[in-house]
This record gives C-alpha cells, structure tokens and sequence, in this order.
DNA sequence: GTGGTCTAGACCACG
DNA sequence: GTGGTCTAGACCACC
C-alpha cells in the first residue's frame, strides 16, 4: 500500500487517506473487487489511530468509491459508481489551471504538465 | 478588488483571502508599491471578522509579499515572490485529473477539456 | 424463494434474509406449515455465508414464526406472528416521507406518488 | 432541540441525531438560515460524546443540508441543496408502503397513515 | 467562544 | 478474523 501521510499538509490525515486511495484506486493500482487492508493493518503501517482509517474508509464509503461488508472488508467497487457530473469535475480543474496561468506558465508548460500528471495517474 | 470567499471551501475564509490577493499580485492586477484596501474597508466589503482579513495580511507579510506601514495601510512589496512554485501548482491539477480519471473520462476527454479551459482562460 | 440481498442496504445481511422471509410470510407466499429451504440451500442460492442464514432462521424462530426441528428443518408456525404491529411500519414510512419533504416536494405531489406506488403495489 | 436517542433502537447514536434534524428541518421547525446548537451544548442535553454529535453534523453537511462555519457554528443551509433525486426518493417510499401492503394494510389505512404523517411533518 | 481532529482503549456486531 | 461505534480527554484552528 504505497500511502503516506505528511504531518506538515494541512489536510486532515483522515483526509490525506482517503486522497491517497482515491488515487491508487484511479491509477489502477487497486483494481475493482480488490480488497483494502484491513482498518488494523493500515493503521498500524501508518502509525495513526485505527479511528483515524475508519473515517476515511467511511468517507470513500459515502462517496461510492468502495464497498465495505461488515466482517469481511473492503473493496473497491465499481468506478462507475463514482462518477460526477462533468460540471462538478471542471470547477476545480478551472481553478487549478487558472493558478497556473497567473503564475505566468506558458500554454506549453501547462499542457506539458498535464500530460505528466496523467501518465502518473492513468500508466501507473 | 476581485476577491470572493466560499463558505463550502475546506480552506478557512483568512486563507481564502490571502490566496486570493497572492494571486491578484502574481497576475498584476495589482502592481508593486500599489496599496492595498485598509483593512476595514475589506472586512466590510467581504462581509467578514476584521481579525479574519488582520491574520490573511499578518500571512502576506510574514512571506514578504505586501508591507505593512503602521499608520499608513499596507502595500505591494514584491511581486516575484507571489510566484507559486511550481510543485504548489501541481497539487490542486493532480487532485483535478484525478477525480476526473475516477469518472471514467479518458485522456483524450481530459486533455479536451483542459484545452478548453485554457482557451478561455489565455485568450479571454 | 423471492429473497434478495442489498450490499448497499445498512441493514445487516442476516437481517435483511429475516425481514424477507418475514415478508413473505406475511404475505401469504409462503402458507403455514409448508418448509422453508434448507439452511445450505439458501446460503447457496444467495451466495452467503451459512452463519448468516443461521441467524436469521434463529431470529425467526425465537419470534415464533417458524419451528425449527432437528433433522428436518424449519416450517412456518405462524402467519399471524409475522404481522409488523402499525408502530413498525410508520417508523420507514416516516422515514421516506422526510425525505421527499426535504427534497422540496409538494404536498399533492406527495400524494400523487403514493398513489402511484399504491397503483402498482395492490393492482399489478 | 426536541431530539430524543433512544437506546434500543439499532440506528447508531449519531444517525439517530442526523436523522432527528433532518426531520426538524424538513418540518420547519428549524428554518434556514437559522442556529443550530453548539455541538458541545447539543452533547451535554443529550448525555452524550461530543465526537458523536461532530460525526451528525459532519455528515449533514456533506448532505448540503447544513453549512459549518468553524469559529462560528452551523446553520441550515438552503433546503434547495438538500434536494435529491425522485428516482432515490422512491426506493425508500415503495418499500415502506410493500411492507404495509403485505401487512393486511387497505388503501385506505395507508392513504390515512400517510396522511397523518404528512400533517406532522408540514404543519409541525 | 466556536468546530475539527486525533488518540487510547473499550465493547459490539457481523460473517 | 473483519468493520462500527462510543467514550474520555487532549490539543488545535478559526473568528
């Protein structure tokens, strides 16, 4: 489970899980059906409390992104069932290309670094 | 002054508004010397706790952004350094691409999409 | 054997194969005295574990709705025990109602939804 | 705050709390825009853990129903956000009416029943 | 003052 | 074995 947490980012750690599996689980290196470790073992890997996982299986729970059977786990269900409206995805996506447009990258360095972001996400 | 606030942005509203006048600097809408609004004035523009907008400029100033002149408001110090680099840039795209992955867009939707963006972004 | 699972469903699995069965029941589709499916039989046509099903006939059996003798399985007891009491069924009712208040829906619009469902329910 | 827990029912404590609001709202007893209480006080009448109530509201908002804003309690949010799909609304609404149908329930009980807790809900 | 998060440890429910 | 919930108490961040 390639996940780390970074006390110094400002998000919650729950938080900084849960991002981190929702990537995994979007490059692939979790496919669907696959089970999650267990919340002990994760917790132990990341040397935080084991309430610390339960809340952000929880909130991928409620997101669709995983399906979790009471005694048996967690896995990941079907990415379908994540989806969001096509608006819903282009506001932050806006948001971050406006940054970097005002940072003075060029169209070039812009796509460039696009690209390099999705080879990372989708190649794996 | 171009600056909105977002109550359902995880960011607390202070640094909502110290991002917010980083970028306007590192855009140029506001030049170097140049004084930004007294901080009352702000605070009852945004609708928002004097302290809020105090402790986003106490943020600028600590990064040497703006300078504050007792008695006389503060002002553009430097510009260069509102510059995100470039891995602070990176973070909020990737967070983007991914949940865009996650919803079964392919590449070649995404690359569009971000070619759209930047379209109405760079040229006007 | 009508019985579905939900893995969406908050409730319990066990509880899910018991409320169905009580269902049934209740509606005549399974008569007094006739025998329910065997425990394996079940677990395997719904594909899940034996235990579960275990303690769903248990929790059956100690409601007095089936009789379950050694050796040769569970029969129906009692119809009339299988009755949900008006207090049980308002609480979901209640329930699905709140929610449609909540969603903006208007009264008659409300109404026209049962009906509806009614319509489909008792005639079809 | 008219919201009681009540021990036996299976619902864990902090969903009955959700639940509870919701209702409150949906019946306008909260209108929006309006206070709800500090989580501490809210624990304290309850009798129980503040992080039990957090974890309420913290899955009112992520409905949209209720806005936190930190330093400065939660309110209703417009009840325009909390809106859902028909289709989700009547999932919950045919199961409830199944069950009093397979209950030996007439159409006309159950037209009563529902229009009883309509009353309820709208009028308050 | 407000809410948010985390820990430690306990106990329950499910399969 | 698995996940779920709750408590007590601490500390932080925001306004």
């Amino acid at each position: 489970m390639l996940l780390t947490i970074d006390i110094q980012d400002r998000r919650p750690i729950y938080q900084q899980v849960a991002d981190g599996i929702r990537r995994l689980i979007a490059g692939g290196q979790i496919a669907e059906g696959q089970p999650l470790p267990p919340l002990r073992q994760l917790a132990a890997d990341l040397g935080v409390n084991l309430n610390t996982i339960a809340t952000a299986y929880r909130e991928l729970q409620s997101d669709g992104l995983i399906t979790v059977k009471h005694g048996s786990g967690a896995t990941v269900s079907s990415r379908a069932a994540a989806k969001q409206s096509e608006d819903e995805l282009r506001g932050p996506l806006r948001s971050a290309l406006t940054d970097m447009v005002l940072s003075g990258m060029h169209r070039a360095q812009i796509l460039s670094a696009v690209d390099d972001e999705l080879r990372s996400l989708i190649q794996g």
